[in-house]
RNA sequence: GGGUGCUUAGCUCAGUCGGUAGAGCGUCGCCCUUACAAGGCGAAUGUCGGCGGUUCGAGCCCGUCAGCACCCA
């Protein structure tokens, strides 16, 4: 074995034996568990978001493997309509090819395979550099044939049950991207605007109650007054009251609108008259639902004035018709007053662009009525209610478990879904149109003309738009399976065991998934959602490409220089004139670039960020720390390797192994005699609890806590103790023990590998195929992942050893301390002596003797007999007996006489607040149990105190 | 405006049942001791955001204030 680990070769081996060999694929016994991967968007790659939670579906699927279970793990692609569409734009443009609309729609599209081929390529390669065990002959795409197909029945099926309905209503519309978008799909920002107070002349003599013949309407939207239809006022508003009924004169269009009274209008905000437009804001559109208002649409599809307004601003750009539009009321007298003013400003997502409130035909899931017109449940009853319902019996479970108020405040507050989208890359939706406008609906075109009666000289023309694309991946756990087949695979792992995702998609993605679940299936699509954080840069900032603070996971693992990582992220930027800020941020975040820590370290990191917490900021140190720990291991590994089979090829079984000869006999043939020491029984102890610990922290999702068991248990227990009293056992001890010790070394890291290897499945798979066989693992099996998962037992649970190991450590300390505080070389033996010490230290000095000359490096200590003159020496306590280090041309009187001094001030501290404890008159009503562990503390610290007076007064004296 | 969460060592974060505050990284000493210098041994480091309450006892429970973050309207 080298000397150092190196991830590269290793991973590469290993991955392609695990895929080559089928072992990610279902083993077809055992209970079914199941994990459909939130599939990526196939033309982007992975970032470390994907990375983290790829990480801990892969965690959960090993464990979930060696627990002897039925796993899958589904991957897949989702198509991302506006996402890709925009790169593969883009892509044209960079290219220098014909834009969208020059190629047409089937040019275009076909480009948009072209790009998804490659892409889906990448996030492949990336998948499965992770060492992720998916099952790759199942891998899905949602705009595969057979899915497809199930996002048709799903939308047919629901049309057919009167749950989705055609209508011209306001939505959201992107009017760069030139789509409807949902409301999610909004981000709305506090932006710096203005607000304009305008004057409205009453028509036919009115007169406002100060004698005035207008009224101020306030807007943020000055060129939507074209479309003004009403000016409301609050219905108890003195001020106005009288005017309702009346009307005003709309300046610029000559046309006369009526006032209308509506509770709707804040009394407070501006003047207290709003203009209502209600073909351009969706309260106002409300309003003018309920006063019959009309509706008049000023804007085209790209946000300029259409022919509804007066010729002068036909064909202005909506900003530019702003600045007109206030010009010239300004020259008719007509502003009252401009105040600067906040505002809310919505805008895609996607584009960035200012959305606008805009009157188009789209299609709606009805998700808000209880029943239909025709008696049968509405969208709330049939759609909305069971989603709700499913996490508040308890079928879901969410983890942490206060996600569900997010879910249901949502659900709560939800509204009808638009799930048109007009783009080109998508499903197309399947509806049809004759001539006059008439809509049918089916599977098919074949489909609508048989159901319908129409005749082949009937010209039909399907809908010109997609669906959203959460409107096809929200059947991703039932369609990856078969449906709406009811296949064997959706009866075996529908439903899924978990869904791992962010808490940003539980209204994207979550909470329709359970809707359609529910509906189509009658059951959960998951049974728990476990929501990790979100991965963050240093300073806390969401990674994203435009802030150029991504990281490419593998560029973690392989490492990458500072230079080449501010050009992949300076390159391809949508705003080129970021790059200098992107390139100081990156220079002073990985001032050195960063160093490749392989994918067993990240992935160990992943885990130990993932806590409970909402955020997650990436610490390129704790990754390296990590491969530092792998390193650990590698080495750890080596040492036993060395000591138990120095030259056992790979492939050994347990009978070669046995027959390699008495001298490395770890214990294979069980007719010799064994005899386990304290440390062997105490390693093998700490290891059930540590198995114990590991249950739990599957069970509860806390991979922090299981990363840090391990690591601890690893590194603190195993190498640092375990392997350091291995060392005189084996160098002295008896056959017996030898074959216990190498024995003991050998089970219990092969133990351990199995239970870090859902979290590091490559070094330690790599390092169990040699340990396998010297632990009496059978030679037929063939790769860590279909071994158990250790459980603890608790017959192997020996707490007398773990005291005595307790005992000796703490002994060990002691030598330690003084010998580091005094400055005296590690290899150096010391003299020790032992006072005052009881039948429990004797009978350990005696049997641990050689580990205790070995670990602390002294002389055979010996043990002073009662009333026996001791040395000057420096001493540490070790519970009622006291460790003597003789001072005699080893250490100096002033240090020693500063480090007890020391020692003293802690003890005293510590004894006045115990102290003060048990004197308070009330203590009686704690526990006795309590009080009585107050007490014997106190009363150690008082004995410790007086033992190290004692010791300083002594030596004061010299 | 409504909601959720956060504030613990220099940094990033754990802290389970209320019972003397922990880890990693960083820092400071000593050491190339035959598994590992990507290492070993030892050490230092806290007004648990502020105030008040409950309790024998509060980082933890309750109230309140402040700051920060996110979500929804």
């Amino acid at each position: 074995m080298d000397k150092t680990f190196e991830p590269r070769d290793v991973e590469a081996r290993w991955r392609e034996f695990w895929e080559q060999n089928g072992c990610y694929a279902p083993s077809g016994h055992g209970e079914p568990y199941s994990i459909m991967i939130p599939p990526p968007n196939v033309t982007g790659t992975l970032h470390m978001g994907h990375a983290f939670q790829h990480t801990v579906m892969d965690a959960l699927i090993r464990h979930a493997r060696m627990q002897g279970r039925d796993t899958l793990w589904q991957p897949g692609t989702d198509h991302a309509g506006i996402a890709t569409q925009m790169v593969v734009e883009r892509n044209l443009k960079l290219a220098g090819e014909p834009p969208r609309l020059e190629l047409g729609r089937e040019k275009f599209v076909d480009k948009v395979w072209e790009w998804k081929k490659y892409s889906a390529g990448t996030i492949g390669s990336q998948i499965r550099r992770m060492g992720s065990s998916v099952d790759w002959s199942r891998e899905a795409f949602t705009m595969d044939p057979a899915y497809s197909k199930a996002v048709v029945e799903h939308f047919v099926k629901l049309y057919e049950a009167g749950l989705i309905y055609r209508g011209k209503r306001l939505v959201n519309w992107d009017p760069v991207l030139l789509t409807a978008i949902s409301d999610l799909e909004v981000v709305s920002e506090e932006e710096n605007g203005k607000l304009w107070h305008f004057r409205y002349p009453l028509a036919n003599g009115a007169k406002t109650a100060d004698g005035k013949d207008y009224i101020v309407v306030a807007t943020t939207r000055p060129e939507t007054m074209l479309g003004d239809t009403a000016v409301a006022v609050h219905p108890e508003d003195e001020r106005y009251r009288h005017l309702v009924g009346k009307s005003v004169r709309l300046p610029l269009t000559h046309r006369e609108i009526p006032i209308v009274a509506d509770d709707y209008v804040d009394r407070e905000f501006g003047t207290g008259c709003v203009k209502i437009t209600p073909a351009h804001d969706f309260n106002d559109y409300a309003l003018g639902q309920r006063h019959q208002l009309p509706l008049i649409n000023i804007f085209t599809p790209t946000a300029t004035i259409n022919d509804e307004a007066p010729a002068t601003y036909r064909g202005l750009d909506r900003y530019v018709a702003r600045k007109q539009i206030v010009a010239d009321l300004d020259a008719l007298g007509l502003v009252d007053k401009i105040d600067d003013h906040k505002l809310k400003v919505p805008r895609g997502d996607r584009s960035g662009a200012v959305v606008e409130p805009y009157l188009t035909d789209q299609w709606f899931v009805d998700l808000t009525r209880e029943t239909l017109a025709d008696g049968r449940p509405g969208g709330y009853a049939a759609i909305t209610k069971p989603a709700i319902d499913a996490v508040e019996s308890g079928r879901i479970r969410f983890v942490p478990d206060n996600w569900k108020s997010t879910y249901f405040h949502w659900l709560h507050n939800i509204q009808d879904w638009c799930i048109s989208r007009q783009l080109w890359w998508g499903h197309r939706i399947p509806a049809w149109y004759d001539e006059a406008g008439k809509v049918y609906v089916g599977r098919d075109e074949a489909e609508v003309r048989a159901q319908y009666g129409l005749g082949a000289d009937v010209a039909l023309k399907q809908d010109e738009d997609v669906f959203d694309t959460w409107f096809s991946s929200d059947i991703w756990p039932m369609a990856t399976l078969g449906w709406p087949e009811q296949t064997a695979a959706l009866k075996k792992w529908y439903p899924s065991s978990v869904l791992v995702t962010g808490f940003d998609i539980i209204f994207f993605w979550v909470a329709r998934m359970v809707m359609m679940g529910q509906y189509f299936q009658h059951d959960v699509p998951f049974r728990e959602v476990y929501i990790t954080g979100l991965v963050r840069d240093p300073e806390g900032n969401k990674m994203s490409k435009s802030k150029g603070n991504v990281l490419d996971p593998l560029d973690v693992v392989d490492g990458i220089s500072l230079d080449e990582l501010v050009k992949k992220r300076t390159t391809g930027l949508m705003k080129p004139e970021t790059a200098p800020k992107i390139e100081a941020k990156t220079r002073k975040d990985y001032p050195k670039g960063i160093e490749a820590v392989g994918v067993d370290a990240l992935r160990f990191t992943f885990a130990a960020l993932a806590t409970q917490g909402r955020d997650i900021r990436f610490d390129a140190g704790r990754a390296a720390g990590y491969r530092n720990f792998c390193n650990k291991i590698w080495n750890a590994a080596r040492y036993v390797l060395m000591n138990v089979a120095p030259d056992v090829p790979e492939g050994t079984t347990p009978e070669m192994a046995s027959a390699q000869g008495a001298s490395r006999d770890c214990g294979l043939d069980a007719t010799l005699p064994v005899e386990l020491s304290d440390a062997d029984r105490w390693i093998v102890s700490r290891l059930q609890k540590l198995e114990a610990e590991a249950a739990e922290h599957f069970a509860t999702y806390r991979f922090d806590l299981l990363a840090t068991a391990l690591y601890q248990f690893i590194w603190n227990e195993y190498c640092d103790w375990y392997l350091e009293l291995s060392k005189p056992a084996l160098q002295q001890g008896s056959e017996a023990q030898q074959r216990g010790t190498r024995r003991t070394l050998v089970r219990v890291l092969e133990a351990w590998l199995r239970l870090l290897h859902p979290l590091m499945p490559f070094i330690t798979e790599e390092i169990w195929q040699r340990v396998a066989p010297l632990a009496g693992v059978p030679a037929d099996q063939t790769t860590i992942m279909h071994r158990p998962y250790p459980l603890a037992d608790a017959a192997k649970i020996d707490e007398a050893a773990e005291a005595d190991i307790e005992w000796l450590k703490a002994l060990i300390l002691g030598v330690r301390q003084i010998r580091g505080e005094m400055n005296i070389a590690p290899g150096k033996p010391l003299p020790l002596l032992v006072q005052d010490a009881g039948a429990d230290d004797l009978a350990r000095l005696a049997k641990m003797e050689r580990a205790i000359e070995f670990l602390a490096r002294v002389e055979t200590p010996r043990v002073l007999g009662p009333g026996e003159a001791a040395p000057q020496s420096a001493t540490a306590l070790l519970g009622s007996a006291k460790l003597l280090v003789p001072m005699a041309g080893l250490i100096d009187k002033d240090a020693e006489l500063a480090r007890l001094a020391k020692q003293i001030a802690k003890l005293e501290s510590d004894f006045e607040k115990t102290s003060a404890r048990i004197a308070n008159p009330s203590f009686g009503k704690a526990p006795e149990a309590v009080q009585q562990q107050a007490r014997e503390l106190n009363a150690k610290q008082q004995a410790d105190i007086a033992a190290l007076k004692d010791q300083e007064a002594r030596i004061r004296a010299l």
